[in-house]
DNA sequence: GTAAAACTTGACACCCGTGTAAGGGTCAAG
DNA sequence: CTTGACCCTTACACGGGTGTCAAGTTTTAC
């Protein structure tokens, strides 16, 4: 496939997976005329490559991280480490998400229980911790 | 308080805070002299702005809906669907980070399950360290 | 063989909250 | 008054993934 499919199957741009190819994230093989041919499998690799780029790993740590779902002979301690702390920091930013989703739960429920009515029993200040 | 004890009391810089009054969400009393000052107040409300931009709300979403939280009055039915749709979004985001989390979950657990100790079906696992 | 669609590389721009530096003013303690 | 800590405004830079334009090449279809 080319990349324009591969695009189309993914949602990424085409300006998107040269650039994961650029961080070496993603490979791709050329046709004589140098334009880049896919397997199949790319349309996953790409799929995991957004879901944690999403989750706010950059694509250096991707390139870390990657290569070792693929092919354990590379696993390291050290990429052990590191998958532990990217682990962690996911967990943390699903916790503060958590947080500030009561916030504004809460300041929509208000909405539904008395709509556009003063109720005399504020929102934010009661919820914020 | 000056700038700098709202810093120190909330952890963000003073840059931030003059950022935020720059975009309407924070506002400050002035001495003769120009400085900031501000209510004991501000500690809370900068946490708010703090935990909604951690969210992914941008300032001039915040902006939109910061005065709601503390003014019932201004509250209206389009602010009610903002509201809403800033809480789908952070929802699906932490679904999101869910699945990324287990992703990486699954990759830490096999190191805790064979920690650096080859198995049989590694090719290359010396090659690399 | 020709046109249109799709692709190539390269470069520049954006977002947007934050860091940082320059050059100067304010304020409280000594 | 002086000193040193703190604050002021202005302005430029960054990260990092993505959009987009430009100018040229390849592929596909007729």
């Amino acid at each position: 496939m080319r990349i324009g499919d591969l695009s189309a199957a993914t949602g990424a741009s085409p300006r998107s997976l040269r650039y994961y190819e650029d961080q070496g994230l993603l490979s791709s093989a050329r046709s004589t005329g140098g334009q880049r041919h896919y397997p199949e499998t790319a349309v996953e690799r790409v799929r995991l490559i957004q879901s944690l780029l999403s989750a706010g790993l950059n694509s250096a740590t991707i390139q870390d991280v990657l290569p070792c779902i693929n092919n354990e002979a590379i696993r390291t301690p050290w990429l052990a480490a590191r998958l532990d702390s990217e682990l962690e920091r996911v967990e943390a930013q699903i916790e503060d998400l958590r947080r500030t989703r009561e916030i504004l739960a809460g300041l929509v429920e208000q909405y539904r229980v008395e709509p556009g009515v003063t109720t005399g029993n504020e929102v934010g200040a009661a919820k914020l911790s």
